[in-house]
RNA sequence: GGAGGGGUGCCGGAGUGGUUAAUCGGAGCAGACUGUAAAUCUGCCGCCCGAAAGGGCUGCGCAGGUUCGAAUCCUGCCCCCUCCA
């Protein structure tokens, strides 16, 4: 039934395979294969070892989703087998093994993410256990056979890290062999994948063509510079913004990137035309603009795709209000006063003289009023590590009360009410409300 | 089986008896500056007590030991890596 949707013979296949790729084996073939008119699978795999998707991955799910567009089909594979092994990034040989359990959760947490991007309805989702679950050992054997160190050292990583003496598990090696047997498994037409992914994605051509099948185009996207500005974004590089975190935490993250990536995150993450990009290029050369507006188009931008205009529009306010103006966001996080937390952040010297005000009743008006030592206030509200950080945070100078600032010859307590707003660094408020 | 190298704070990585809570870089936090949560500059960056001065505790794979004093020396154990076979 669904192979009856019309595939669109795209009158612009340039520009499909142009912005957001950065190399297409073989160019050619997929072109023709485009041209053929036929419903292309095209493959997609993730290992559900770390779950979360940032923007650095939504190049490649962007492009997915265009191919989408013109009808082609989706197969995204579950790597619940090559998670075991980990992707021999060189870094982390030692992952720890998931449970079963906790890869679904892991693999639902991707999924809810990586549809925020791709049509559900166009994608037929394989595991890998579905074929490896009945691999035997002859069938490893099989599969190993086909290929020899030699080609295995033609992978970069592999190779530095041999000729440097560090260590290659022999499991790592049987990673791409995995992920290419899954191109076999799905009859793969083309597989999408990071630039880094070339390797991997060019053994499945291999095994492919040695199994009888036609070997499998790649389409490689370039990698996103992460929010540092040097590495490529990685989640274990913390240089990461992720596709759920929630709309100002986007915004302000996007606005946080170093002026220089604003081009890049421009062409690879929105839609914004190619002659409207050329005239961003042109003003920022120019100095014709400041780099912050464009940077807020980004963001409104990149936030509107993954929510919507509003929040985009919402998000945009609060970074203006908060950031810029230094003004109290609209939305404060609340703290209620228990007559716990009171007991735990009273000002010591008040417990002393017999002041303990434990027993007063909470939740009343406005009036309410209550001596507190602010390190432990901090501390207890989640607005400092330790007491030692909030003594610290006091010394920079950087805690404010009801916009009275604290310094660090603060008398042992400072008054607190209910409605009191509680301010560290330029960006961290919490307001203190009724108990109940 | 043999030879050798190594386990240090969130990460990378110094340090081989005291001046080391532990150089330095990154990350993080704070401040200044800024039309940006860019860039740049400065400070902070184990925990606890203290307004401060200061004090206490914990800490360099694990467990003991030597010493006035140990990340640094000794003993045992655990773990990791490389090369040869």
């Amino acid at each position: 039934m669904k192979a009856q949707r019309k595939v669109t013979l795209s009158p612009d296949i340039d520009r499909l395979l142009g912005r957001g790729v950065a190399e297409i084996i073989v160019k050619d073939e997929l072109v023709e294969l485009l041209r053929s008119g036929r419903r292309l699978r095209l493959k997609e795999g993730f290992d559900p070892s770390f779950p979360d998707i940032h923007l650095g991955h939504m190049v490649a799910l962007r492009k997915l989703r265009q191919f989408q567009e013109m009808g082609h089909q989706i197969v995204l594979i579950v790597g619940d087998w090559t998670a075991r092994i980990g992707d021999p990034s060189g870094a982390s040989i030692t992952r720890p093994m998931l449970s079963a359990e906790q890869v679904r959760a892991n693999a639902a947490t991707y999924m809810e993410q990586f549809f925020k991007v791709v049509d559900r309805d166009r994608t037929e989702v394989k595991w890998q256990s579905e074929w490896f679950d009945r691999f035997d050992l002859s069938e490893v054997i099989r599969l190993t056979s086909k290929f020899t160190v030699a080609q295995m050292l033609a992978r970069e990583d592999f190779a530095s890290r041999y000729s440097a003496g560090r260590p290659i598990a022999v499991t790592e090696l049987l990673y791409p062999l995995l992920q290419a047997y899954d191109s076999v498994a799905v009859q793969a037409d083309v597989e999408f994948g990071g630039i880094d992914q070339k390797f991997n994605l060019l053994v499945g051509r291999e095994l492919q063509s040695t199994m009888g099948q036609r070997p499998q185009q790649c389409l490689m996207t370039p990698l996103l510079i992460g929010t540092d500005g040097a590495q490529k974004m990685s989640k274990s590089l913390g240089n990461y913004i992720g596709i759920s975190e929630p709309p100002n935490q986007m915004f302000g993250k996007i606005m946080s990137i170093p002026d220089s990536l604003i081009l890049q995150y421009f062409e690879l993450v929105t839609d914004v035309p190619d002659e409207e990009l050329e005239e961003f290029r042109q003003a920022l050369t120019d100095d014709t603009v400041n780099p912050m507006t464009l940077k807020k188009r980004l963001a409104r931008e990149i936030v509107a795709q993954l929510y919507d205009q509003e929040q985009a529009a919402e998000a945009e306010e609060q970074f203006e209000r908060v950031v810029q103006k230094k003004e109290m966001p609209e939305k404060i996080q609340q703290v209620k006063i228990t007559p716990e937390l009171l007991k735990k952040v009273t000002a010591s010297t008040f417990k002393e003289k017999g002041f303990v005000v434990s027993g007063r009743e909470v939740g009343k008006p406005e009036t309410e009023e209550w001596d507190v030592s602010v390190p432990l206030l901090l501390c207890e509200i989640g607005l400092a590590k330790s007491r030692s950080d909030a003594r610290r945070l006091i010394a920079q100078e950087a805690v404010r009360i009801d916009n009275r600032t604290i310094y660090k010859d603060y008398e042992e307590h400072e008054t607190i009410k209910l409605g009191s707003v509680i301010k560290v660094g330029k960006r961290r408020w919490v307001k203190l409300v009724s108990g109940d």
